[in-house]
DNA sequence: CTCCGGCGAG
DNA sequence: CTCGCTGGAG
């Protein structure tokens, strides 16, 4: 797996051609938590409004967000889609800061890295990628967040398998990478840019793309 | 595997 | 109008 491949170059690359994205820089940890709660398989531009929403009522910490009664924050939530299930998660995950931590989440992300992952992941609503988007956007701990677009990126140069795991994809950045947190959050943040604006699920950009170097004979792979 | 769901781009 | 979106649970 990962061939002779370095990711650093292939960071270098990207970063070349976009430049910092700047993920979550001005945002409150809180903001950054509840984000990550919101963007599961939706447009970060629809979460943008759900975030607004909450910031407009005052809503900036657990304990104020866990006061609104359910159907309320449905209602707050609803530009982000799916705001029925998402409503009853971020619930769960606030009710987990606010027993675990006493609402405190400068508490909360000073929990061994390992050790707090396994909590989050313990949350109904809270699977691997959301659980590493809050530990690295929101507590700057240096675990590298996978997602869809870094699985087909990487498939489609023959770097991995179609059929790989999560937490198989996520060591294998781990294994190659310095435990840098500002690297994994630019990292996974220009995969991303490249997976919106090249690396489409159908008909992707490769001629123009800035990986084009790194392009299979005959062109991407496709999953069986 | 299906469902959850509003929303913007094309 | 269709498609896909910084997924996860049942």
């Amino acid at each position: 797996m990962g061939k002779d491949v370095s990711l650093y170059e292939i960071f270098q690359r990207l970063f070349e051609r976009f430049g910092p994205q700047h993920w979550w820089p001005g945002e409150t940890p809180f903001e950054v938590l509840v984000g990550a709660v919101l963007v599961q398989n939706t447009a970060w531009s629809n979460v943008e409004k759900a975030i607004e929403r909450l910031r407009e009522a005052g809503l900036t910490n657990p304990k104020a967000l866990y006061s609104v009664p359910e159907t309320e924050l449905e209602e707050l939530i609803r530009p982000a889609g799916y705001y029925r299930i998402k409503a009853r998660r971020l619930r769960n995950l606030l009710r987990f800061c606010i027993e675990r931590y006493g609402g405190s989440l400068e508490r909360m992300f000073r929990t061994p890295l390992k050790e707090l992952r396994e909590e989050l992941l313990s949350i109904n609503g809270i699977g691997p990628e959301t659980a590493d988007s809050i530990l690295l956007y929101a507590g700057n701990l240096p675990t590298f967040v996978v997602d869809a677009y870094t699985h087909r990126i990487f498939a489609r140069h023959g770097w991995v398998d179609f059929d790989i795991d999560y937490h198989t994809l996520k060591d294998y950045f781990e294994s190659q990478l310095e435990p840098d947190t500002a690297l994994y959050n630019e990292f996974h943040a220009l995969l991303v840019k490249l997976g919106k604006d090249y690396c489409h699920k159908k008909q992707p950009r490769c001629e123009e793309c800035p990986l084009r170097e790194y392009l299979p004979e005959g062109g991407p792979y496709e999953p069986v």
